[in-house]
RNA sequence: GUCCCAGUAGCUCAGCUGGAUAGAGCAACGGACUUCUAAUCCGUAGGUCAGGGGUUCGAAUCCCUUCUGGGACGCCA
């Protein structure tokens, strides 16, 4: 509905300048995008544009005089404009006919859950890859906080209009399986008794002492026999399943559901590697230096050029990357996002290099880096997990806090800024706590609607009731923010930004809140409780569209 | 040394593809429960947007520079 006024507004003003032009009010002048902006005051209107400013210095003449031509010339028949003002430098404020919001109401009711979908991303692809930590250990924080971004960014995405994939891709190759594969039999051979030290670069996590046992028991000790060779890769692949089944578990509980687990060893094994490398040679972009293969990344802007076969004739992590990415675009995805560890940021410039050198857009791979989050218990940081001794992971933290708050902390911040995580607010059941304080609006709707029913009565059809009767502040201010919502999902889908969507939903709840304190829903009056029942069932109906697009759940009572 | 991210209220953070008087939560202080859930609300106070320079009608936002914190710079991933 907002997206539509604007759209009004522009058509309008696009005829009204060419409208000055043509009387001769305005020097002829190349148009802008003109773009309608929210006044952050309320008292500049219920829209705006900077149109006049813009235009300024094309035309030559001053902003305000501008602003009065254009004004003159404008034709709002049909817009839901009551007035226009020129204020300031030269902005153009509109103010809209008082009650233009109620248009929302039956939209929301009528639309239910798709209420805020868009069609904005035409049915591109696209394809979001996250999480993807070695399935040699156990999920941490980082990896944490990468999977409630990149699943409720996903979500986002598909909400507005994208044919949407969720992607693991598993590492199961190369240099971290040999090594994992010498520590499990290190501890296999320790539980047989040998005395081996665990070598410096191994696993030193006792998860896996766990796994050995665990094999033990099912197959015995007959690998103490066999080659070393065959014993470490028997006893990788079967760890690698172990752990892998456990990772998958451990996000199911987390909420995140995925389309496709990608192998990186299957990268090796079909080739798609080699003729990855093949082509960059062909196409020049390869060369041998101290008898390894270099791919010139520094061609496509990054610092220097990196190895991608070692001179040992085994190809780098990079190789497969490439080789893994190229295959992304193969299988027809408009649009490939990565979610990584700022760790990693050294290798954002050649891999989008190397898309480039293939001859895929750059900026059709666009990567995230999220900071590190550092969690807080009692003011103080924690660093280890009681358990593990090792970082503390996924599945505690959601023992601790409960999936709904470990989700909403991780998305609520902006994936640039270090992430503070406070365990003891996480789990606080207070109004300290922002998860709360949104489901808790949820809960209070659906308590007064359980009143209503308790006394026999239904919600009102749209149809039934007179929404005129919402005149009071607290009532509109939630029908315009109701109306923002998908406003908001296309800003989050478009600046991949899922904390736009938790920030909205904790003004939502305040709103509601406030609206809530102030005025009684079911009164005497049937007129003002039918509308306004009706307008807690919008609210409803948002906040739980809302909360599902991060993956939290809307309780209705708590 | 080079590069990336950050620096905004006491604390945690929004706002950053330039717009009008810089926002929210927490903490502090003062109020509101005989009510559809007080897990709530209302009010007060709190700022050299790290410092300096520049670009322009206009800068927290863009450019340059200095400082501070974190991270990356491997034939690891």
């Amino acid at each position: 509905m907002v997206e539509q006024i604007k759209t009004g507004l522009a058509a309008a003003l696009q005829k009204a300048i060419a409208g000055a032009v043509d009387k001769g009010l305005i020097n002829p002048v190349e148009v802008p995008e003109i773009t309608i902006e929210v006044p952050r005051e309320k008292g500049h209107g219920d829209f705006a544009t900077n149109l006049a400013m813009q235009l300024a210095r094309s035309a030559k003449m001053a902003p305000r005089k501008i602003a009065e031509a254009v004004a003159e010339n404008l034709d709002l028949a049909g817009t839901p404009v009551e007035r226009v003002e020129i204020a300031g430098p030269g902005f153009i404020n509109f103010y809209l006919q008082p009650g233009w919001v109620y248009g929302v109401i039956p939209l929301i009711i009528e639309q239910d859950r798709n209420y805020g979908r868009l069609e904005i991303g035409e049915g591109q692809r696209v394809q979001v890859e996250f999480v993807s930590a070695n399935p040699t250990g156990l999920l941490h924080m980082g990896n944490a906080r990468g999977a409630a971004l990149g699943d409720s960014l996903a979500s986002i995405l598909d909400f507005a209009g994208y044919r949407v994939s969720r992607e693991y891709y598993i590492n199961d190759a190369g240099n971290q399986i040999e090594n994992f594969g010498r520590s499990l039999e290190v501890r296999f051979l320790q539980q047989l008794g040998q005395d081996i030290p665990m070598p410096e670069e191994g696993y030193h996590g006792e998860d896996i002492i766990d796994t050995v046992k665990g094999y033990i028991r099912k197959y015995g000790t007959g690998l103490a026999e066999a080659d070393a060779v065959t014993r470490r890769k028997t006893l990788a692949e079967y760890a690698l399943q172990e752990k892998l089944t456990h990772i998958r578990n451990t996000l199911l509980d987390f909420g995140v559901v995925y389309d496709e687990w990608f192998s990186e060893q299957s990268l090796h094994d079909s080739g798609a590697i080699q003729r990855t490398l093949d082509e960059l040679r062909e196409k020049g972009y390869i060369y041998e230096h101290e008898n390894a293969l270099w791919f010139k990344a520094t061609e496509f802007g990054d610092e220097k050029d990196e190895v991608v076969v070692r001179s040992n004739g085994i190809p780098t992590y990079f190789a497969a990357d490439i080789a893994y990415h190229k295959n992304k675009f193969e299988r027809g995805f408009d649009k490939v996002i990565d979610i990584w560890g700022a760790d990693h940021h050294g290798h954002v410039n050649r891999m989008k290099g190397s898309m480039e050198a293939l001859g895929y857009d750059r900026d059709a791979l666009q990567i995230i880096l999220m900071q590190l989050v550092r969690l807080y218990r009692g003011g103080e940081i924690v660093r280890m997990s009681k358990r593990t001794g090792q970082f503390v992971t996924l599945e505690e933290l959601v023992e601790e806090v409960g999936r709904d708050a470990a989700r909403y902390f991780f998305v609520m911040r902006s994936p640039d800024s270090h992430l503070e995580f406070d365990l003891d607010l996480a789990k606080s059941q207070t109004n300290d706590n922002p998860v709360f304080y949104i489901q808790y609006a949820h809960a209070r709707i659906c308590s007064i609607l359980r009143q209503l029913q308790e006394q026999g009565r239904r919600l009102p059809n749209v149809s039934e009731i007179n929404v005129n009767v919402l005149t009071e502040q607290a009532e509109l201010d939630l029908l315009r923010k109701l109306a923002d919502f998908p406003t908001e999902i296309a800003a989050a889908a478009e600046l991949m930004a899922p904390h736009r969507i938790a920030r909205y939903l904790h003004d939502l709840a305040g709103l509601f809140h406030s609206f809530y304190n102030s005025h009684r829903v079911i009164t005497d009056d049937e007129t003002l409780s039918q509308a306004r029942l009706v307008l807690v069932d919008c609210v409803r109906i948002v906040l739980r569209n809302a909360l599902g697009l991060l993956g939290l759940t809307a309780p209705e009572k708590m």
